[in-house]
DNA sequence: CGATTGACGTACG
DNA sequence: TCGTACGCCAATC
């Protein structure tokens, strides 16, 4: 697989700390590509047919908002799972974000 | 091969 | 402040 673009979305994923998030835009520029943060959501979704597993519900967008719990299951399984880390979220929403931010640009080295 | 879509983000009105 | 429009890039139709 010549696109490394996803292998490395899931590596920095699989990075973020417990009870910590990060947004797909963050990761997006931390590959040198945040134009394309689109396609850090898109390597989400393909994420759940990689053979480890990825915490993509630590990756939220740029408001920290769970746009893509309803790819976890019915029900709220991504909130369940980011409240379960002691990250509390309102209406699809994480409750100070800005505290949980994850940034790898920052915390990685560059 | 062209058109549409999308777990985003920024710009504009 | 809120809603709409557009750009990016890969995958899917």
């Amino acid at each position: 697989m010549e696109s490394r673009f996803f292998q490395d979305v899931y590596e920095v994923v699989r990075l973020i700390p417990k009870g910590r998030v990060t947004s797909y835009g963050a990761i997006a520029a931390y590959l040198g590509a945040k134009k394309s943060s689109r396609m850090v959501g898109y390597a989400m979704n393909n994420s759940h047919q990689q053979p480890d597993y990825v915490p993509a519900h630590r990756v939220v967008n740029r408001v920290g908002m769970l746009t893509g719990k309803h790819f976890f299951g019915p029900g709220n399984e991504m909130q369940t799972l980011l409240e379960k880390e002691g990250i509390l979220v309102k209406d699809d929403k994480i409750i100070n974000f800005k505290e949980f931010f994850w940034d790898p640009q920052k915390e990685l080295t560059v």
